[in-house]
DNA sequence: TCGGAGCCCGTGAGCGCTCACGGGAGCGCT
DNA sequence: AGCGCTCCCGTGAGCGCTCACGGGCTCCGA
């Protein structure tokens, strides 16, 4: 497994210090933790002798006996995102408070890679949380016997653990606030992997519910990139001229679509209504700054740290899901 | 230190489970670890009797016999700087490629933080990597005996093992841009916790040599923010009418002064340039996109990692430092 | 009938450390 | 002299697991 056989130095034991210093492990012990009970002249020789071999207690020792350092295993799908720093943001900072550490896998959302980082993950650290593309992969987490808090990636989570997100409520924001401003033809850029998702879902079950004029050919998918959202935009409108108005997956996808819009000539938002989903800052920045439903991302994260604690308490938490709200800026 | 003292569950150990099956310690090991030698009806039971304990086995007591799990610690200042994910990036993606793990403090660029960070990193990685402060916060990870990676911050890292920028050279590449352009008064947007940063002490030195007007009063700090750089830039204007370009520290700042000077009416580039470092995909997106110095972060990650193996294998790593070079693109 | 080869399983040892002891040396006190 | 401190320091045990053995069992061919 291990691809680099590279020679690692053997590290230096407690017993070899003792051995150079002239006094037991125990007394070693005491002055690498400083504790009372030794003497200072003592304690000096020890420390010159332990750095001399370049002494550091193993983890895995000192782990096996004082149980109290926990490691939190994060997933998630591409930091290239801005979503997800946002997210370890919160992740972070709870963990911090609690003085748990975070280890990071980026899985590309390829659901082989996320299999592979839930295995290794249920050898190095004591619990779970992330996005999982599939119901399957949780299970998997579930095989592993790791606790582990999702967080509601578009799949419905059902009674899985972790913090979920009322999608179909933020997207019912935004589809209203698209046919309040008179849209009656709108279209969807898809990001999702599979053919479920609950955004497009739900964007489909809203847009029928307002009886607008929108059908499953409305919908273009699209890799998550900017340029996948340029791209999208122009698809879509060569198929679909009469749409005025989309709805993007995420803020990634509808700055791309603005741009795309603004390459094409069209005028966002006098032409072309465009809203996002996430709120990212990223979509402060941008010429005209994205309409979008916000989430509180940070939040998401601290409370699935929240979750996580709970699960390791072997308790079960209590459901939460966040609510989005719009945040109407200049995109529509 | 542990702020919540929740119930930790005790989980169950490998002999718990020989227990329940009526095994020994080592065919329990056997089933879990699936080698042969085995019985498939016994490791069914053992698996089952495994599953029913919620037995999963202690990586420390693993981590102590078998010491092939690698972990490195990487410090960075702050996950909202969209500088940071890029880093994680390549940093993921070769800890990845080595099989190594990947545990992350965000220190917020507080000196105090950085040596907290640090001292639990000594404690739960093989070694580190990262950005630090100042050089007293790397002499502390000396004193742990950590082996850690610099990343060149802006203050001479000098014989610290790492990978460095070369600043002063993109510092140069920018201000030369912008002299050629027919500036002479040019100010800068400092974001550096000290005075003594690299940018900020580099920025002079250039535009004296290039003979330009340039003085301690044309730099202005501000907190890295777009909201600091919108500020910063309105401060240095009214202090100093002539300027006509501005340097920023990054392209956060370089974003935010562009945003402040539209706000005030003032046009981009036409009246007034901006130029900025680091060259973030972000910069790409605004209006006009950022002219910055590019660097190469991934690669510095990757970097990291390689010059962070060699320190475990004993070895001095090669020094690098890697050349920015300049993008042109709207802003100046 | 018996030896040898598989197959399956268990037993001691030890990874590097800390915890709970126990104990010697030195001191002042009665 | 004897007692009881305090101040240091060392010795076993054990955390939970894997590795290197060893050994019983069945089956088969000589």
């Amino acid at each position: 497994m291990n691809v680099t056989p590279e020679s690692r130095v053997k590290r230096a034991t407690i017993e070899d210090v003792a051995k150079l210093a002239g006094v037991s492990r125990q007394t070693v012990s005491r002055a690498v933790n400083d504790k009372a009970e030794i003497d200072a002249e003592t304690k000096r020789r020890v420390l010159d002798a332990a750095r001399s071999l370049n002494y550091r207690p193993s983890r895995f020792a000192r782990g096996l006996i004082r149980q109290d350092t926990t490691t939190l295993g994060l997933i998630i799908s591409d930091i290239g995102n801005p979503f997800f720093p946002e997210l370890a943001s919160g992740v972070l900072r709870a963990a911090q408070a609690r003085d748990w550490q975070v280890v990071l896998y980026d899985t590309g959302e390829d659901p082989e890679r996320e299999v592979l980082a839930l295995s290794t993950l249920a050898a190095q650290a004591d619990v779970g949380a992330g996005f999982l593309t599939s119901p399957e992969v949780f299970a998997h987490a579930e095989r592993l016997g790791v606790p582990f808090a999702v967080l509601d990636p578009g799949w419905d989570a059902g009674a899985a653990p972790g913090v979920g997100i009322d999608i179909a409520g933020g997207v019912r924001l935004a589809v209203r606030h698209l046919a309040a401003a008179g849209h009656r033809r709108i279209g969807m850029i898809d990001g999702a992997a599979g053919p479920h998702d609950k955004r497009r879902t739900s964007f489909l079950a809203v847009a029928e519910e307002l009886r607008l004029d929108v059908g499953e050919d409305d919908v273009q998918s699209a890799p998550r990139s900017v340029e996948g959202g340029a791209e999208a935009i122009g698809v879509l409108r060569a198929r679909k001229p009469e749409i005025t108005a989309v709805f993007a997956y995420n803020d990634i996808l509808a700055v791309g679509a603005v741009r795309g819009l603004k390459a094409a000539g069209v005028r966002v938002p006098e032409d072309f209504a465009v809203v996002g989903f996430d709120g990212l800052p990223l979509g402060e920045l941008v010429e005209p700054p994205i309409t979008s439903v916000y989430v509180d991302i940070r939040r998401m994260g601290e409370l699935a740290v929240a979750a996580a604690a709970e699960l390791l308490a072997g308790r079960t938490p209590e459901p939460v899901v966040v609510s989005p709200e719009l945040r109407v800026r200049g995109s529509a």
